[in-house]
Parts: structure tokens; C-alpha cells; sequence
DNA sequence: CTGTTAAATTAACAATGTTAAGTAAATATT
DNA sequence: AATATTTACTTAACATTGTTAATTTAACAG
């Protein structure tokens, strides 16, 4: 019973649907625990159907990080029309949070898990293009604040502050992820993690 | 064949047996990576004589991370001789670091990894015992260093003070060890990251 | 009308975690 | 000493998984 014939956008809208099931399910329990014949039977297919859109589970996944990614850079686009450069690079910081905490599973997926999430080759993202590309526009937000003179004097490597701010808001987001429930710690509000994350990042980077 | 009739000793020899063979196949090539007959096999018997002393794979895991937690706090150890109470803190930082970016694989079974580590009531690790405990560790220096007075005046409470140094030191470790080899970024020396990292928080949460 | 191709399916494989059933030796019981 | 039970293990077996091969069905081309 094939319906023959596809168009490419009709292959590419099939292609969707794989990708938007399988992150759902992905997301909800892990990549692990769901298996091809779920994603499959989800979208009304057969396994087997998957294997003409995407070469194994690895390169579906791949696929949906791609996405995953555009959509954080997406939701962080908005913060370019701040004028401060300070309170940019803060909003920037805040909305890099934001999303972690609101799609915890999918930033597991994007910067916590074993796979390597992004290559320039085999993306389809375009890099250095702050629509597409989070750590492009980072790194762009902490230039700025280096041209206006905010940083300390002895900083003078953008990379490396992207970094560091980077390294800060991940160590907040990732324990958090991974560590929330973990009955062994006290954990104080994640909102005050933050809160002070932020503080001692600004404190440490920016002169007095 | 059965050599039978054991001593608890002996059963807690094949147990360990079992934990040191399955800790180094899944740090060199990951849990999912590795199976139960694979490590079996290592150690010379069946797989199904592995389920004889843990109810399963991650029964099996669970136990291989209270151990590499008693290391981690082991490693740490020596830190406490350091007199000077900022100096000792800035130690145990290093120390951490060190003992993850040496034991990449173990670090992620550790606080990476999907599952959650520690529970004291599954943990044989004494809770609040500095030499069993790595976070206990963390908190006692934080607490010295605070009732010496270094602390900015704001800075209150010792918990968010102690979490958000983890934060720090974790956040550096862990995009080292997910994402050191992604392409899509110009990444700076780990001892450049690890560095300006150590300053901003010294600087960020001390007194001027 | 016939042959080729496209889009899908079902069958089949090897591998995996795990459980069930079996076996042989040491011990316990009579 | 003979038998029964327990212990320590093994082999068989199962259901599930990712993936490939073989098959089907329908659309299109000539």
C-alpha cells in the first residue's frame, strides 16, 4: 500500500514528522529507551521506514539536535535588541538558562550527552551566523562588552571569557539537570544558584 | 564444576572482582557500550553469574560509583594540612579538576550521567564523614574560609556559597570532557579555562 | 501492456539483558 | 555410609533491540 511517488517536499515533510516524533519520545525518556519501532508506530510506519529517511539512530538523532539547537539560538535572538552591552551580555546569560531549565532533556542531549552534538560538517546549521549559531552570538555579546572597555584590563582574550561565562552557566544548568534529586546534597533554590552564578561572574570578569 | 561452598570473604572478592572488571570496560568504552557477557568473560565466568551478586546492570553500576566516590574524596584527602583557610579552598578546586579531567570516563558516570549517583540510602558511603564524602569535604573548607571572614559580607550562606563553587569547577570539567572535541568551537587551553575560571570566583565571592 | 522504479512492508539476524532450568560438588541429615 | 539439601555455577531460552534483506504494491515511462 505505497501512495507512491513522493514529492521532495512531501519526503521532507515524512522527514519532519520522524524527526518531531522521535524528539518527543527522545526527550520524554531518553534516546536509550525508545526504540525505532516506537518512533516508527507513533507516526503510523514501519521501522524499517525510518531507515529510508536516516541512516541509523544516530544520524536521526543528529538530526533532531540540529533542530535543537536553531531553536536555541531562536529563542535567544530577541536579546540583541538591548542596547547595554552589560545587560545584553546578562539577558544573554539568563536566556541561555532559561531555555536549559524549560528543555532540560533537550540540553541534555545538546551539551551533556556521550555524543559529540555539533560538527560543522555534518550540520546544516549555518556557523558564525547568530540566527543559527548560539556560540557565535556569545561570543559576539562578550566583544562587545570588550570594546566598550567593561572587562578588566588584564582580559583580553574574547574566547576565553565566552568560555569561562559559558563554563558558569553550564555548571548551574548541568548539575541542576543531572543532580536536582540527588538526595545526597542540600541543594539551595536554583534560582538563587543562579542569582549568585551571575554575580560572581560579573564581579570576577568586569572592572570595579 | 562448581569449586564450591564460599567464605563471605571469597563472595566479596568476586564481587569486587566483578565491579573492577566492569568499571574499566565501561569507562574506556561507556555503559551501553559494554556488555554483561563481554564482562564476564573478562573475569572467566558466565554472564549470568554476575546477577548472582547484583540484581542487575544497574545494580552493578550503582556499585562501581560508590567506589569511584570514595576515590574521589580519597584523592581530596590530603588537602586538609593546608593551613591557610582561602589557599586550602582554592586546593580542593584544583584537586577536583585534576581528578576529573584524569578520570574523564569515571567523571561522567559520576555527575554527568543519566542516572542519579548518590542516595544515601543506597550508598555504603558514610555520609558527612570528609573522607567518604567529597561534597562534606567541599563544605567544611567553604565553611572554614567563611568563619575566617574572607567571604564578601553578603555572602551568608555557606550551602550556595559551596554549590555554586561546584557549579564553577563543574561546569569547566564537564564541557571539557563533553565537548573538547567539538569542532564547532575555538576552544581555549583547559588550563587557560580552568584558570580565569578559579580567578573569577575568588574574586567574585572574596572580600577586595 | 510491459518493465522499471519508488515507497513501503514483512521476515529475518545477530546481539543484548535477563530468567529459568539444569548440573555437579560440598555439606547436612539420617 | 547413604541420602538429601544447598551452593555455585552453567547452559538454554526469551523477549527486545537495531538493522538488513527480501518482498510487495502501486505509479510512472516506453
Amino acid at each position: 500500500m505505497p501512495p507512491k511517488l513522493k514529492t521532495e517536499i512531501e519526503r521532507q515533510q515524512l522527514r519532519t514528522l520522524i524527526i518531531d516524533a522521535a524528539r518527543e519520545l527522545f526527550v520524554a525518556r531518553g534516546v536509550d529507551a525508545v526504540t525505532m519501532r516506537e518512533i516508527a508506530k507513533r507516526i503510523g510506519y514501519s521501522a524499517t521506514s525510518i531507515y529510508l529517511h536516516f541512516a541509523d539512530k544516530e544520524a536521526l538523532l543528529r538530526a533532531i539536535l540540529d533542530t535543537d539547537m536553531l531553536a536555541l539560538a531562536t529563542s535567544l535572538k530577541a536579546i540583541v535588541q538591548i542596547s547595554d552591552p552589560v545587560e545584553r551580555m546578562n539577558a544573554l546569560g539568563r536566556g541561555y538558562v532559561a531555555f536549559a531549565l524549560m528543555h532540560p532533556n533537550h540540553y541534555r542531549l545538546m551539551f551533556m550527552a556521550e555524543r559529540v552534538p555539533c560538527d560543522p560538517e555534518k550540520s546544516n546549521l549555518q556557523q558564525n551566523n547568530a540566527e543559527q549559531d548560539a556560540y557565535f552570538l556569545l561570543q559576539t555579546v562578550v566583544n562587545d562588552v570588550y570594546v566598550a572597555g567593561h572587562f578588566r584590563e588584564d582580559l583580553q582574550d574574547v574566547d576565553l571569557i565566552a568560555q569561562t561565562i559559558w563554563a558558569g552557566m553550564h555548571g548551574v544548568c548541568s548539575l541542576q539537570i543531572s543532580l536536582a534529586e540527588d538526595k545526597w546534597v542540600n541543594w539551595s533554590e536554583i534560582s538563587e544558584r543562579l542569582k549568585l552564578m551571575q554575580e560572581v561572574m560579573l564581579r570576577g570578569l568586569l572592572r570595579d
